[in-house]
DNA sequence: TGAAGATTTGGCAGTTTAGCCAAATGCCCC
DNA sequence: GGGGCATTTGGCTAAACTGCCAAATCTTCA
């Protein structure tokens, strides 16, 4: 794998790693129902606001969400709707696994 | 955020964290044309064997690739297809961050 | 200007990852 | 059974990730 192709592979990868983390899944998930202010977020999640402030800049940070200035509150949505279809193609990995653990229990 | 949902996302986030590493991106986009060794894939990577071996673990245990011993060789193969989807998805993130970026340079 | 609330950032500790080497395992063939 | 190749696993180190607390920013409103 030459220099080029390896750059390639870092870049998809970092915008996968965003995503990578349950929090942020979740996160991602609410956002598709409208934008949600930090403190919204953190209510939901149930963790410190800084951690869900952190979470919320790897997201914005890979391209994958955005911010916007409303008052004194910062509100995120999704930039980019088909990251949801993320969720349908991981649905059906867990499927396919489920179904397979049935057949090692048969 | 109750514990039922706290364990959702922790599940779907195993898949996607599997799938978070360049060299794992490579692997499942090397896949998707047909099954391929431990050894072919090193050989492509380009690094330790053992590192191969432990990202195709991580891979199979997310459900995402098999593996089907012939011989001495262990091929493994893309168990589910839609992962490829991921790579359209993240394409658009992409393409999205670039067009973002020109508009910065404007 | 100053207090109060929302968010981000600095810093720290514990955990997980990634990669390498070496050793163990598995399989084929003589 | 033993040698040789393919793969996996153990062990180690360096780096990255998470989450919390505390401190710094920023905004509104009196």
């Amino acid at each position: 794998m030459d220099a080029k192709n390896r750059a390639k592979y870092e870049a998809r990868a970092r915008i996968v790693k965003a995503m990578a983390h349950p929090t942020r899944l979740f996160i991602v998930d609410e956002l598709a129902r409208g934008e949600r202010c930090v403190c919204e977020l953190t209510e939901m999640v149930g963790v410190d606001m800084s951690t869900i402030s952190r979470h919320l800049a790897m997201l914005k940070n890979a391209g994958i969400v955005e911010d916007r200035k409303r008052g004194a509150q910062v509100y995120y949505s999704l930039r980019v709707r088909c990251v949801l279809n993320f969720f349908e193609c991981v649905e059906s990995v867990m499927k396919c696994n489920a179904k397979d653990h049935q057949k090692v229990l048969a």
